[in-house]
DNA sequence: GTCGTTGCAAAGCATTTGCAAGACT
DNA sequence: AGTCTTGCAAATGCTTTGCAACGAC
């Protein structure tokens, strides 16, 4: 656990811009990097405000958060939501994320082959990397499984009743501004 | 130019709703399928509003786009400006963007190889995948150029003066909300 | 004291929605 | 008449910001 070690990494990423590590960013900070999954600023607003100790409000998570990202202690990333997702470097290599349509689950994968064909794929248009943005979208292993056995169910039901066609159940994950894009597959 | 074509298509899946091909409807389709370049809602509703014709609110553009898209007319994306860019189907296999940091201006790539290592990540987990969404973040050949010559003109001129060192220039892209992620490179 | 900080409430932004007026069949 | 549509304005939801009160050196 070097989480404090990395403490101390903010705190001196702080300093050098004359920023100070004030109680309300240590505890943003422990909590943050307290889990290995991936949340929203939300998320983080409440699990600190159902912790005991100093009050912290939205404001000052949002800015904190900021800081972190600058300072690379933390990624951010949109999966489609409408809101940001968060997640701190530690014990992480790059890679890259799946998205569950399901239940919102994230996990991640990385292929070097992919990274390489990005720098092709760039190089052959004379375009310069910086960074990129790569997310598979679908269903996880275990809402796959869900769902087939859901539409058996649907499809027998059917049978039995040759009533109408059933309609789809709708994805569990509500999403109002759906940002999602490229096409199936 | 199949845009006739396409417009029928529009109307009869329109129809099969119990929706109607209004004029406004009409004229927002047009102007969408008349550019090949990315767009945003505001824009397409600041070039409606700049053409003579029926008047046409925000709302029905965002409602039209949204029919569009559901329809698989149009598709969008978010390249990480806090705004959804659209473009139209037409035309245009499947592919992938490259969104410049400098101007702004998005490049299209496409890679089979990197498919199907997409594919192979997924099936590896058991994820069933819907859609993918796949970006590179940089910058493009004629703003990497600029950036180059700016650069050195920078180091030549702090030769010269033997000042403090200069800043990188900010990059021409305002974004507020900034949803890029993914690590560098 | 002088800065950097914080919380609150208000503002911002892209997008969505409620609703009454309007259009088409 | 009965629907589907539209525009407007208000509402949303996430995130940012102005500002006055605070706190540390």
């Amino acid at each position: 656990m070097k989480q404090a070690e990395i403490l101390r990494a903010f705190e001196s990423f702080l300093r050098g811009r004359k920023l100070k590590l004030t109680s309300q960013r240590a505890r943003i900070f422990e909590r943050a990097f307290a889990t290995h999954e991936h949340f929203t600023a939300e998320q983080l607003y409440s699990w600190l405000s159902g912790e005991p100790g100093a009050r912290v409000s939205r404001a000052t998570v949002y800015r904190t958060l900021g800081m972190l990202l600058e300072g690379e202690f933390m990624k951010s990333m949109d999966v489609g939501r409408g809101e940001l997702v968060y997640e701190h470097v530690l014990g992480h290599g790059h890679h890259d994320h799946m998205v569950c349509l399901g239940c919102g689950r994230i996990e991640e994968f990385h292929d070097e082959r992919i990274e390489e064909l990005q720098l092709e794929a760039a190089a052959k248009k004379g375009f310069e990397l910086v960074k990129h943005d790569h997310r598979l979208i679908g269903y996880c292993k275990g809402c796959a499984g869900r769902r087939r056995k859901a539409a058996g169910a649907r499809a027998a039901a059917e049978k039995e009743a040759a009533g109408g066609p059933a309609k789809e159940p709708p994805a569990a994950i509500s999403s109002k501004r759906i940002a999602l894009s490229s096409p199936e597959n």
